[in-house]
DNA sequence: GACCAAACTTACCAAAAAGTAAGTATAGAA
DNA sequence: TTCTATACTTACTTTTTGGTAAGTTTGGTC
C-alpha cells in the first residue's frame, strides 16, 4: 500500500484514510444518532452532550462534503434545517458499532465504573 | 453512556477511548506489523515509512503503557530491544481490519488510484 | 583516537483539532 | 418596540498531535 492523495492531503494507509473522513470526536456520535432519525440541529445540539455550535456545524458540513449525510434547508424564520443519513453514511455505522464495543470491552478491561 | 474519567482524561463514549488507546497515525501501523512477528526498534524504522525516531519510541511506550505490547531490552551495547505483541494487542488486531478493510472500500469509492 | 552502531532523549517548532464567546438575520409574538 | 427562536458565522485562544534536528550512551572496531 503507497502513499496516495485525496483532496491535497497525503495518506499513508486506509486507516488514516477512514479515520479522517469518520474520525474525530463528533462525527460518529453524529452518525451514530442519523443512523436511527432524521434530526434538527437543534435536536442534534441536545442530544450529543458537551457539543458547541461550531462543532456541530463544521463536523456536519465535512459529513456533508464527504457524501455521508444530507442537509435539506427549509426557506423559513426561524430557520429549519433537517440532517439525514445516506447510503454511504449508512455503510459507516457497522463500523462505528465495531469499534464502539470494542471501547466497551476496553473500558470493562480497565475497569473503569459508568 | 455518561461520561468517564481514566487516567485524568474524560471520554464522553467508548469510541473515544477506543480511538485513544489505538489511534492517532502510528499506533495501528505498529500493531499491524507487531501481529506478525517480533520487531526490533530498528526494523519498525524501516518497516514503516515516514516514522521519525521520536514518533516510534513515544508510540510504541504508549502501546506498552496500556498493555498493547510488550518490550523486551537486552543488554547489549549497542542496544537491542524487541517488541513483541500481547493478548490485548491481538483483540486489537479485528478492528484494525475491520477499519483498514473500510477504508480501502472508501478508496474504492472515492476513485482514488493506488 | 576517531568513528560507529542502536535505541533512544531533549529541545524546539508547526499544524491540526477543538473550545469559547460573541455576533448575525428575520419574522412573528408580547 | 423590544424580545425570541433557529441555525448559523466570525474571531480568537488553547490543547493536542506530530515533526525536525541534534545530542547521548558505551563498548568495540579501524
Amino acid at each position: 500500500m503507497p502513499d496516495f492523495k485525496y483532496n491535497g492531503k497525503i495518506y499513508y494507509n486506509p486507516v488514516e484514510f477512514a479515520m479522517d473522513q469518520i474520525g474525530g470526536t463528533w462525527k460518529m456520535p453524529i452518525l451514530w444518532r442519523l443512523q436511527k432519525r432524521i434530526f434538527r440541529f437543534s435536536e442534534l445540539r441536545k442530544d450529543i452532550p458537551h457539543i458547541s455550535d461550531k462543532m456541530l456545524t463544521t463536523q456536519l458540513r465535512e459529513l456533508e462534503a464527504d457524501g455521508f449525510i444530507h442537509r435539506k434547508v427549509y426557506a423559513v424564520v426561524p430557520p429549519k434545517v433537517e440532517y439525514s443519513i445516506t447510503e454511504k453514511g449508512k455503510r459507516a455505522v457497522p463500523i462505528i458499532e465495531t469499534i464502539r464495543q470494542y471501547g466497551l470491552d476496553l473500558i470493562a478491561e480497565a475497569g473503569i465504573a459508568l
